[in-house]
RNA sequence: GGGUGCUUAGCUCAGUCGGUAGAGCGUCGCCCUUACAAGGCGAAUGUCGGCGGUUCGAGCCCGUCAGCACCCA
């Protein structure tokens, strides 16, 4: 074995081995576990995020997989509508290729198509590269055939039962993008802009009750005044009471409209009239239908004024026509005033266009009523009541627990949705309109024909526009697994185990998982909801390509030059001119470029990360730590090895090894006699505990409890203290002994190899393959992967070992301080005295007596007699025994006193705190246990404080 | 405006049942001791955001204030 690990080839062995052999695919026996991973975007790359969230997933399936269950973890990408299109409309633009309005749509579409080919290999190389141990021969795609059937037939399905209708509504409508998108694809964010009040005239000579013939109206966007059909004021505002049902002459269009009285008003709010224009905006909207009012649309797709303006504004674009409004009212006298103010400006999250509301026909899913018209179950009743129910009932259970109230709050305020997209790139709408506009939908075209009697005399042509992606992605769970057939697959792993995300798509996704799933499979789609929290850079910001703060995780994995990141973040930036902020944010955040430290300490980083708080701080240097661990890990085994087996070749079975010579014999052959130590049944006991440990951090979800237990044990007690212990028994020990402690050696690695496979799959499977044949595991069993998970068995717990032990471990700290302060050279060999040794003690120091000599470099220790006069020396307490090191030639006597001082001033404070605690009068409320435990401590440290003190006395009296 | 969460060592974060505050990284000493210098041994480091309450006892429970973050309207 080499001297350091080298991870990179490691990985790249066992990756192709794993995948070879189907060791990925469902065992076919056992009791179901899948996890439907959640589908990246097909056309990006991986990131942080999903190597984190892959990162769990995989260790709990590699967990279930090693519990012996039938594990499938189901991959697969999504289409992504809208972000896809953007990407494929860039890629030709830098290409220097027609617009996607030149070539139209199917050559388009077939761009789109090749761009998909060359990313979704990205992205599979990316999840192979990381060992995740998903089942490829299922990989699926939102638009494969069979996945786009699903999609048709859940639209066809909910349309028959009234559950998706078409209208003419007011949708966010993305002038960049031209297409509708949904409330959840804005993000509204406060702007300085401007509150301009107008004076809008009265009409037929009426008069405000302070004698001016115009009120005034206040508006964030003066261009909208064009489609003004009313002006509203609150009901029960004195101001104004008398000229409800009057109207006023809108300036610049001519019109008159009238004055409604609505308690949608807010009085305080600027003059207290507010312009309605129902056609853009959505409260007007509402206002607009609660009065009756015109809708008029000013806008053309592109927000700019249509025809339905005066003509002088016809083909302006809605910002210049602002400007032009505004000039045009003030020169008529009609601008009252202009005040600063900060308002939310809506965003199409993908394109950064200001949204507008906009009257177009789209598609919904009734999602809010209980009945329909003609008395069947309605949306509410039929999609969102039963996905409350889901959570509600606890057939579907958050961890954390509270971001149930997250899903509930969306839920109980939900909107309709707007499924429809006018996108070229996606699930094409399965409905077909007549030359009248009569609209047919069905599963193609010729069951619509069939089904409607339509011959083919008729003209049919197809709904132009696609659905929206997430429309898609909410049958992933079923459709994955062949839906709507019922299949075995469908059968077995609905509904799955449990689904892995972000707290980010709560909305988007798994709630509309829960209604689709309950909807059509009458179950719930996955049983637990594990939210992670965000991969955020070093200072806390979400990472994203505009920001410059990704990071590709295999840059993570291999290592990355600084000048190379820089590089890969700066190009390709959407805005060049962002390039220098990136560039010197990177050079502070990674100033030496990030080390490579392979997968596993990646994957090991995450664990750790994997807190229950909602932010991740990336942390590089933390990565770094874990790769170092890794490397420990590998030395740790290498000693092993090299103690057991030296030259032990790769498939080596346990009867060859065990062949190998009874002085490396590692208690393969049970026939010879075994003999434990204290130190092997220590180790032995400990690992129980861990096992027990492991077993309730995966049943919770604690990652990062599990990732610092398994860190705890492998290096501070198997590497720290049984590697150290196993040194003196076996150059010393009896050949008993010494097989038991290579036993114990192999066996308890072999063991905390399988518990740390979940999270570091390549260096545990590399070192076991060598270990598992001297640990006795059967030949035929060729990966770690299928091994079972370890258990705690009880029966191995053995508290007088860990006594013995942890009293071991006391002495040796003990003359550890005492050279460690004194600076005395960790080689020298120091004498070592005992001073009232009690029988436990002197039981001790008679059978450990070979590993405190190793490990505290002492000469045999020496037991004073009672009241045997000890020679000057420096002190450490022992229970209730002192440790003595003679100070002659070796140590000063000031520092001595100096380090007394020190840990007297330390004891005395903590004496002082648990007095103080027992003086209190009420303290016999306390449990008894309490008490005494609280007397005991107060009588230690009395004790060990006049210890200390009679020492510094003597010492200070030489 | 409504909601959720956070504030613990220089940094990033754990802290389970209320019972003397922990880890990693960083820092400071000593050491190339035959698994590992990507290492070993030892050490230092806290007004647990502020105030008040409950309790024998509060980092933890309750109230309140402050700051920060996110979500929804």
């Amino acid at each position: 074995m080499d001297k350091t690990f080298e991870p990179r080839d490691v990985e790249a062995r066992w990756r192709e081995f794993w995948e070879q052999n189907g060791c990925y695919a469902p065992s076919g026996h056992g009791e179901p576990y899948s996890i439907m991973i959640p589908p990246p975007n097909v056309t990006g790359t991986l990131h942080m995020g999903h190597a984190f969230q892959h990162t769990v997933m995989d260790a709990l399936i590699r967990h279930a997989r090693m519990q012996g269950r039938d594990t499938l973890w189901q991959p697969g990408t999504d289409h992504a509508g809208i972000a896809t299109q953007m990407v494929v409309e860039r890629n030709l633009k830098l290409a220097g290729e027609p617009p996607r309005l030149e070539l139209g749509r199917e050559k388009f579409v077939d761009k789109v198509w090749e761009w998909k080919k060359y990313s979704a290999g990205t992205i599979g190389s990316q999840i192979r590269r990381m060992g995740s141990s998903v089942d490829w021969s299922r990989e699926a795609f939102t638009m494969d055939p069979a996945y786009s059937k699903a999609v048709v037939e859940h639209f066809v399905k909910l349309y028959e039962a009234g559950l998706i209708y078409r209208g003419k509504r007011l949708v966010n409508w993305d002038p960049v993008l031209l297409t509708a998108i949904s409330d959840l694809e804005v993000v509204s964010e406060e702007e300085n802009g401007k509150l301009w009040h107008f004076r809008y005239p009265l009409a037929n000579g009426a008069k405000t009750a302070d004698g001016k013939d115009y009120i005034v109206v206040a508006t964030t966007r003066p261009e909208t005044m064009l489609g003004d059909t009313a002006v509203a004021v609150h009901p029960e505002d004195e101001r104004y009471r008398h000229l409800v049902g009057k109207s006023v002459r809108l300036p610049l269009t001519h019109r008159e409209i009238p004055i409604v009285a609505d308690d949608y008003v807010d009085r305080e709010f600027g003059t207290g009239c507010v312009k309605i224009t129902p056609a853009h905006d959505f409260n007007d909207y509402a206002l607009g239908q609660r009065h009756q009012l015109p809708l008029i649309n000013i806008f053309t797709p592109t927000a700019t004024i249509n025809d339905e303006a005066p003509a002088t504004y016809r083909g302006l674009d809605r910002y210049v026509a602002r400007k032009q409004i505004v000039a045009d009212l003030d020169a008529l006298g009609l601008v009252d005033k202009i005040d600063d103010h900060k308002l939310k400006v809506p965003r199409g999250d993908r394109s950064g266009a200001v949204v507008e509301p906009y009257l177009t026909d789209q598609w919904f899913v009734d999602l809010t009523r209980e009945t329909l018209a003609d008395g069947r179950p309605g949306g509410y009743a039929a999609i969102t009541k039963p996905a409350i129910d889901a959570v509600e009932s606890g057939r579907i259970r958050f961890v954390p627990d509270n971001w149930k109230s997250t899903y509930f709050h969306w839920l109980h305020n939900i909107q309709d949705w707007c499924i429809s997209r006018q996108l070229w790139w996606g699930h094409r709408i399965p409905a077909w309109y007549d030359e009248a506009g009569k609209v047919y939908v069905g599963r193609d075209e010729a069951e619509v024909r069939a089904q409607y009697g339509l011959g083919a005399d008729v003209a049919l042509k197809q709904d132009e526009d696609v659905f929206d992606t997430w429309f898609s992605s909410d049958i992933w769970p079923m459709a994955t697994l062949g839906w709507p057939e019922q299949t075995a697959a469908l059968k077995k792993w609905y509904p799955s185990s449990v689904l892995v995300t972000g707290f980010d798509i709560i909305f988007f996704w798994v709630a509309r998982m829960v209604m689709m799933g309950q909807y059509f499979q009458h179950d719930v789609p996955f049983r637990e909801v594990y939210i992670t929290g965000l991969v955020r850079d070093p200072e806390g910001n979400k990472m994203s390509k505009s920001k410059g703060n990704v990071l590709d995780p295999l840059d993570v994995v291999d290592g990355i030059s600084l000048d190379e990141l820089v590089k890969k973040r700066t190009t390709g930036l959407m805005k060049p001119e962002t390039a220098p902020k990136i560039e010197a944010k990177t050079r502070k955040d990674y100033p030496k470029g990030i080390e490579a430290v392979g997968v596993d300490a990646l994957r090991f980083t995450f664990a750790a990360l994997a807190t229950q708080g909602r932010d991740i701080r990336f942390d590089a240097g933390r990565a770094a730590g874990y790769r170092n661990f890794c490397n420990k890990i590998w030395n740790a085994a290498r000693y092993v090895l090299m103690n057991v087996a030296p030259d032990v070749p790769e498939g080596t079975t346990p009867e060859m090894a065990s062949a190998q010579g009874a002085s490396r014999d590692c208690g393969l052959d049970a026939t010879l006699p075994v003999e434990l130590s204290d130190a092997d049944r220590w180790i032995v006991s400990r690992l129980q505990k861990l096992e027990a440990e492991a077993a309730e951090h995966f049943a919770t979800y604690r990652f990062d409890l599990l990732a610092t237990a398994l860190y705890q044990f492998i290096w501070n007690e198997y590497c720290d203290w049984y590697l150290e212990l196993s040194k003196p028994a076996l150059q010393q020990g009896s050949e008993a002994q010494q097989r038991g402690t290579r036993r114990t050696l192999v066996r308890v690695l072999e063991a905390w190899l399988r518990l740390l496979h979940p999270l570091m799959p390549f260096i545990t499977e590399e070192i076991w393959q060598r270990v598992a044949p001297l640990a006795g595991v059967p030949a035929d069993q060729t990966t770690i992967m299928h091994r079972p998970y370890p258990l705690a068995d009880a029966a191995k717990i053995d508290e007088a070992a860990e006594a013995d032990i942890e009293w071991l471990k006391a002495l040796i700290l003990g003359v550890r301080q005492i050279r460690g302060e004194m600076n005395i050279a960790p080689g020298k060999p120091l004498p070592l005295l005992v001073q009232d040794a009690g029988a436990d003690d002197l039981a001790r120091l008679a059978k450990m007596e070979r590993a405190i000599e190793f490990l505290a470099r002492v000469e045999t220790p020496r037991v004073l007699g009672p009241g045997e006069a000890a020679p000057q020396s420096a002190t450490a307490l022992l229970g209730s025994a002192k440790l003595l090191v003679p100070m002659a030639g070796l140590i000063d006597k000031d520092a001595e006193l100096a380090r007394l001082a020190k840990q007297i001033a330390k004891l005395e404070s903590d004496f002082e705190k648990t007095s103080a605690r027992i003086a209190n009068p009420s303290f016999g409320k306390a449990p008894e246990a309490v008490q005494q435990q609280a007397r005991e401590l107060n009588a230690k440290q009395q004790a060990d404080i006049a210890a200390l003190k009679d020492q510094e006395a003597r010492i200070r009296a030489l």
